[in-house]
DNA sequence: CTTGCTTTTGACCAATTGGTCTATAATTAT
DNA sequence: ATAATTATAGACCAATTGGTCAAAAGCAAG
């Protein structure tokens, strides 16, 4: 049984991935509380009882806004690790992403998922759980990536280097975000990866 | 001209860095907007215009709380780096405090630094130069632990270094508030102090 | 055109928010 | 004592919060 595209009763009139995205970018850039309803409300376009319809509530919306951020950002990211360039390359590209538009302060929105981790993982489970789903996903792909890179090492060399690759990318995001000297965390970038190449 | 300890007046009846303490642990915990004043009266057992007088705003009861945490925490991290200790076992006490607790989910509060740059230090520029100093005593401290590591190396191969463990610390914590699997950020860390070592 | 169904709209709501202010209490200085 | 000064307590406030609801509107099927 496939929804028809035109069901019966009065149609949608907004496309409920646009508002998604309009939405993430909101809680992205300020949390859950910072966000108000009216501040989406005003981003979205819609009415309240519209918004509340199709999205239950805030909590619901910033749920599917995290998933949304997934579908969208991370897994663009997986595909970005899972490409045929130079495997060293796609570890510079990964990790360089948290460092290039820092300098223009202001909208710098860091990562959604570390931002969620700080703001909400600890209150919320199931934000924890789309959290930690994001980053697992990550860091399969750099485990691939890094196993494409040393066919000789041994899944636990594999492992670790990937969460070190990761944890650094969570850490660049955080303190990149704070305006923290980017010259700095781009030397760190060089120095890791010159490591574990 | 020192301030006695009893001025005219009637007297305090709390212990300032007592309060902030209080305060501190709930910003810590929820952030900013997620922390209200009720909240906050509560925890300290002030009342409201008591608080008030004491620190104009909440706005500013943040900022206090923020240099009462690197006072507190960040400041007893640069001593424990300093300490006498082998360096390397140093870096990985650092390295190790964001895994200790993990597994006891709730009240994990992460590093209050990170989670401020995370929460406030895009839309705040007081906390943001706050946060950035924080990060700089802590990436000073490692660079010095560093360099007592090795005696040969460059300036430039310390600084880098240290910014590396900086940043990974900021990741483990980050991640490690979602319940991330601290196992593997556990190998990630023995990974890297390692290729350090 | 009517029936049935769904979405839209915004008025409405109770609760809470951060913040002010005044009356009162507690202290020191005169 | 009393004046001067500072802190406490909490009543009070406007504004905002997330959330509900009923009436109107738009569509397809009969």
């Amino acid at each position: 049984m496939k929804k028809t595209s035109q069901s019966v009763g009065r149609p949608r009139e907004f496309d409920e991935a646009n508002v998604l995205d309009r939405v993430m970018n909101l809680f992205w850039a300020q949390g859950y509380e910072a966000t108000g309803l009216s501040q989406i409300l005003t981003a979205t376009g819609l009415a309240k009882g519209s918004l509340y319809k199709a999205f239950e509530n805030k909590h619901k919306l910033y749920l599917k806004s995290l998933e949304r951020y997934e579908k969208v950002h991370v897994d663009s990211a997986v595909t970005a690790l899972t490409s045929s360039k130079d495997p060293m390359k796609r570890l510079d590209d990964f990790l360089s992403a948290p460092l290039r538009n820092s300098p223009s302060r202001q909208g710098n929105n860091g990562c959604f998922l570390c931002n969620a981790s700080s703001d909400r993982a600890d209150s919320d489970k199931e934000t924890r759980a789309l959290v930690q789903r994001g980053f697992k996903k990550l860091g399969q792909a750099l485990a691939s990536v890094i196993s494409e890179l040393h066919t000789d090492w041994t899944d636990e060399q594999i492992e670790q280097s990937a969460q070190m690759v990761l944890s650094l990318y969570s850490g660049f995001r955080i303190m990149s975000r704070s305006g923290h000297d980017v010259k700095a965390l781009t030397r760190a970038k060089d120095g890791a990866l010159a490591l574990i190449g």
